[in-house]
DNA sequence: CACAAATA
DNA sequence: TATTTGTGG
C-alpha cells in the first residue's frame, strides 16, 4: 500500500488537460490492481472473455489509456521487477490477507450477501503474471511504450523523471517522492467520480499534483527527512513505529534530522525489525536500469481488435472508438513536435 | 473504472 | 447539456 504520509503532503488539484503535452511514468502495477479490483459487478464477478479468463484489468488500461491520449497525454508504463528481500515479509502478509479475503468472499455468496462478496472479492484480487504479460501485449498494439524495471517499478518510473524522459510519476501511492521523483500525480482518472467508502455518495475526484520541491519548502526538509518520516509510520520494507502517524514523524525528523541521525538520538527507534538504514539505502539506491527507450507510436488497429475481440470478446464498436481516440492522440502528438520548431 | 443509452 | 443508470467481458 505504500507509505502512508498524504496528511503532511501539500499538493494541488488540477483539472485533466493540465497534463497536455507531458510523459506521465505510470505505475503499472498500482494501475493494473485497481481495475483489477474495481472493475466488477455487483456481486463481485470480474469481467470474464467467454473461456473465462478475467479482462478488467484489459477493460480498464485500455479505455482509460485510450483517453489520456486523446487529450493529447503521453502515458508510458512501468512493470515491476524483483522486488528487494526486505518486501518479502510485506508481501506474505498481503498474500494472507487475500487468501482471507477469498475465504470470507465465498461464504458471503452462499448467504447470498452480494454486496458484502463484492468487497471481499476486491480485496481477494491479485495480478497472475499471464494478467500482466496480456497487459504489455495491449499496450504494444496501442502504441503505448513501457518498461520493464529490475526493481520496484516506483523506483524505476522516478529514476525516468530524473533523467529528464518523463515529466511526472502517476501512482495512487507516495513512494515515488521518496525514489526522489520531482512530481507525482494522483487521480489520473476519466470519470472524476468514485464511490466514498460505505455510503451511497459519490464524490467529485481530481488529478492531484504532488511536487517534491513544494514538500521540501513547506517543511523545511530533504529527501533524506522524507525517507525518515517513511521508515517512521511505516513503507513497504518495514512495519513502522507504533503510535507514530505522519504529523509526529515530521516532528521528530525536525528536531533529530535523519534516519541515521534519529537512530543516535536513541528512545524508541529500537522497536525496529529491520535495520533503518538499509531501508534508507533502498530508497536512496534503488535498483533500476538507464537501459530503456520510450517511443509513443500509432496505434495498431488490427492487432488490437485481434486481441479484444476476437481473443477477450470485447464489443468491437467501443474497442473502435477507443482506436480512433488513440489516432486522434497521435495528430496531437504531431501538433506538439510541430511546435517546439516555431 | 469506463461506456453508452436513457432521462431530466 | 448534464447527470443517472445499467452493463461491459
Amino acid at each position: 500500500m505504500g507509505v502512508k504520509i498524504k496528511e503532511i503532503l501539500p499538493f494541488r488539484e488540477v483539472e485533466l488537460d493540465h497534463f497536455h503535452g507531458r510523459e506521465i511514468a505510470i505505475d503499472a502495477m498500482n494501475t493494473l490492481y485497481q481495475f483489477l479490483s474495481t472493475i466488477r459487478q455487483y456481486d463481485g464477478t470480474p469481467l470474464k472473455d467467454s473461456e473465462g479468463r478475467v479482462t478488467s484489468h484489459l477493460s480498464g488500461l485500455f479505455y482509460r489509456t485510450s483517453n489520456l491520449v486523446e487529450i493529447g497525454i503521453k502515458p508510458l508504463f512501468v512493470f515491476d521487477g524483483e522486488p528487494p528481500k526486505l518486501k518479502s515479509k510485506t508481501i506474505e502478509n498481503r498474500r494472507q490477507i487475500r487468501a482471507e479475503a477469498e475465504k470470507a468472499r465465498k461464504k458471503a455468496l452462499e448467504k447470498g450477501k452480494k454486496e458484502e462478496a463484492r468487497k471481499y472479492a476486491q480485496r481477494s484480487a491479485s495480478l497472475s503474471s499471464e494478467m500482466i504479460g496480456q497487459s504489455k501485449t495491449l499496450l504494444s498494439a496501442m502504441g503505448i511504450p513501457w518498461v520493464q524495471a529490475p526493481g520496484e517499478g516506483e523506483a524505476q518510473a522516478s529514476r525516468i523523471i530524473q533523467n529528464g524522459d518523463a515529466w511526472g510519476t502517476g501512482s495512487q501511492d507516495f513512494d515515488s517522492l521518496l525514489y526522489g521523483s520531482p512530481v507525482l500525480v494522483r487521480n489520473l482518472t476519466i470519470t472524476g467520480k468514485r464511490k466514498l467508502p460505505g455510503k451511497d455518495k459519490y464524490k467529485q475526484i481530481s488529478p492531484e499534483v504532488f511536487e517534491i520541491e513544494k514538500i521540501f519548502e513547506k517543511h523545511d526538509i530533504d529527501r533524506k527527512k522524507l525517507i525518515a518520516i517513511g521508515i517512521l509510520v511505516g513503507t513497504d520494507y518495514n512495519e513502522g513505529i507504533k503510535g507514530i502517524g505522519p504529523n509526529k514523524a515530521l516532528k521528530r525528523v525536525k528536531e533529530d534530522g535523519d534516519i541515521e541521525e534519529i537512530i543516535e538520538s536513541a528512545d524508541k527507534v529500537d522497536v525496529m525489525e529491520v535495520d533503518p538504514l538499509e531501508i534508507e539505502k533502498l530508497f536512496l539506491e534503488p535498483d533500476v536500469t538507464d537501459d530503456y527507450s520510450i517511443k509513443w507510436a500509432p496505434p495498431n488497429p488490427e492487432e488490437i481488435k485481434r486481441f479484444l475481440c476476437e481473443k477477450h470478446d470485447f464489443s468491437e464498436s467501443r474497442v473502435e472508438t477507443g482506436i480512433e481516440r488513440l489516432e486522434k492522440g497521435v495528430g496531437e502528438r504531431a501538433q506538439e513536435s510541430l511546435e517546439k520548431w516555431t
